[in-house]
DNA sequence: ATAGTTATTTTTATCTTGCAAATAAGATAG
DNA sequence: CTATCTTATTTGCAAGATAAAAATAACTAT
């Protein structure tokens, strides 16, 4: 395992880079009181960013007191590019970004997923269709970011648990996409993880430490960000809400998963369908939904106090008078003193919070590659202590 | 603020210290593959502890092969002492532990800590008895560390939420007791929070990433445990789950944050008494709350999948037959996938996990303290960014 | 022009940790 | 009982990050 020797500078680059895209034009001694460094600290990192050519000087901005004026500095939107895509049931979302969070071109194709050779045949062709179209240099493709609806072990690099499309679970996925798209760079995370990043660093989480994204859809999932960080857990699993118990009692409709009273099987876009299938008026079944989402969430709050929780998905996109519903159902569930603790907000990203979660991971790789001026050192033998190896303690 | 220099660096030690509590006679080659660092770096580092006193030499131990044989490390116990106090509704204990995480002195006094006056007054004398005992040097003692049944705010430094204490709401209780007893360093702390960190330190959680405890009592709490760091969230506010849904249908008990089918209201230590009370049969009873908390816990358990839930309280101490049904409940609801990646376990620390978590913060301060060699370095002038201060992107 | 103000850079020093080589302290073969 | 092998620890040296202070740059106001 390659040791780097820096870490902290690594982590404040990657900082400035976030900043600097959701905040163009910040000076370096804005950065500095914003990332808590040395305006000295700022000088070096900074040089080093324009060096490579991921960020350019733009305007200086005079402050009304008099001073030297500040340098702004901003991302070159131009420096890298990134193509990701949205897998869903019946659709898929693919963009091409730029490294400044821009989606340049974007293709929605409606088609079933489930089979999992045609599915990546048409992902494929959008790519290549996408690219062609672009004019951008061949190696200003940072590489490729695929979000899906299913649990991705990043260890296994295999898909675990994907319930709505079974064909792609136990799949391996990067490496599929890797052969048949020739990309290098392949990242693949869950959806609601893709989401929870995009609106982390471009949405509604920009200036929060702690939020959650929720995905209302068919599947219902989440993304949790603890200290601007998306808490992963034991292989990737964090975030499955789908099978919180809401209705242990009226055991009417029973579960993928084999139970009875998973938020799932009573408030998903599917469970929704099946209330107006069986006569349910739109209005009614609405209120069911909301009602079991609220509660739900409303737990969910009182365990974890976000400060925001953002909900995402096609169920609110197809009915969006559920969100009120559903804002009323929740707040009545919430503890008192944390009603004005945590705010609910609707997507600000919808479709693009996954494109864009991708995009900066895969530039956040890139840029990581491109410092890594060490490439693969090996540990000295010293290190290898077979007495010890197996305990693995952290 | 101070900025710390070598923020790895102090890092190092207090893993070095966490190590050396739980595993003594390591050797500085063994910490080096543990906490993957080079010989050097642990040569430095051990060193220092050495030099400040904190840790000893103990025995050589030769390995089979031949080689120079590995040098034990061990924590000096004697080094420093902290006093621990777990405050409970009706109990309290107060606790003197020595460096190395063994409890000394152990004092249970039955007394309501209702009315919080009469409650310091109790407490600040058993813990003038419990250090008069014991013939530890005056400037040995660390400092002092306070559990309670309910919120803390570190940043008001007041408790926030205390349901079933409620004379203790809105007490500062740091400065409370730092006036009353006269030791310098207090540090307070929710209950199931030091209970999690004792357990993370000491006990069920020593080789685990992700663990959460549950404490189950009059009231029901719970510390989660993500990346071997306690999630505190917005003033401190993680880990309520006292007041999950999991019972929205009989609307028969009305829990004491106004809402009906909240875990606590259903599932408590009082919640059982109250079926008792009520005529049912103790195994009926206890079948009930296995059932309620079994549906929480399964749904916690899917959502955050941990690698190992604690589960301690006085309920489980007061009717020990408890656990089995319970371990079932859970288990009939948790996902497939999961199942054989999450453990559930018997709090094995006990009543000695709140004082030990507790013990570990207080000389993880002192360590720090100590390492300070800056007291107090004020930021310079250069930093005070007026224009951006007011931004606090993180 | 001169003083005052703010931003950025340079200089210097310190800290941490990595790598390589040296040294320490044994085991084992002859 | 010595020479050699093995493993643990230390030392010397270098690189990188970044803090503190001083210097420089680029303005505004007078």
């Amino acid at each position: 395992m390659t040791m780097s020797h820096n870490v902290s500078g690594r982590a404040g680059t990657t900082q400035i880079v976030h900043l600097l895209r959701n905040y163009p034009h910040l000076s370096r001694s804005e950065l500095a009181t914003l990332l808590r460094a040395t305006p000295a600290t700022l000088t070096h990192q900074v040089r080093m960013l324009l060096d490579t050519g991921w960020i350019r000087e733009t305007t200086a901005r005079r402050s009304g007191t008099g001073g030297r004026p500040r340098m702004g500095l901003s991302l070159d939107n131009d420096a890298v590019y990134a193509v990701t895509v949205s897998v869903g049931l019946t659709t898929v979302v693919v963009a091409a970004v730029d490294f400044g969070g821009h989606i340049v071109a974007l293709r929605e194709i409606p088609h079933s997923m489930s089979a999992i050779a045609q599915g990546i045949t048409v992902i494929n062709d959008a790519i290549q269709d996408l690219v062609e179209s672009l004019a951008v240099d061949r190696q200003k493709w940072a590489g490729l970011g695929v979000a899906i609806p299913g649990i991705w072990d990043p260890v296994s690099k295999t898909v675990v648990f994907s319930p709505n499309l079974p064909e792609w679970s136990g799949m391996k996925l990067g490496e599929l996409f890797r052969r048949s798209s020739g990309i290098e760079t392949v990242i693949v995370e869950n959806d609601a993880d893709a989401s929870a990043l995009g609106e982390l660093w471009f949405g509604a989480g920009r200036e929060v430490q702690d939020m959650m994204y929720v995905l209302c859809d068919v599947g219902i999932g989440a993304g949790l960000i603890v200290n601007r960080e998306l808490v992963r857990g034991q292989d990737n699993s964090v975030g499955e809400i789908g099978h919180v118990s809401v209705n242990s009692c009226t055991g009417e409709y029973r579960c993928g998963c084999g139970r009875v009273g998973c938020l799932e099987s009573v408030a998903s876009l599917t469970a929704l369908n099946r209330y107006l299938a069986e006569g349910m008026t739109t209005e009614a079944a609405l209120n069911v939904v909301a009602d079991y989402f609220g509660t739900a969430l409303g737990s969910i709050i009182n365990m974890l106090s976000p400060q925001v929780v953002v909900l995402g998905g096609a169920t609110l996109q197809t009915y969006p008078v559920l969100w009120t519903l559903l804002v009323q159902s929740t707040r009545g569930r919430i503890l008192q003193h944390l009603m004005h603790k945590t705010q609910l907000i609707l997507s600000p990203l919808g479709v693009h919070a996954p494109l864009l979660g991708l995009a900066a991971l895969v530039f956040e790789q890139r840029i990581q590659s491109d410092q890594d001026t060490h490439p693969g050192t090996v540990s000295p033998a010293q290190w290898a202590n077979p007495d010890t190896d197996s305990l693995k303690f952290y």
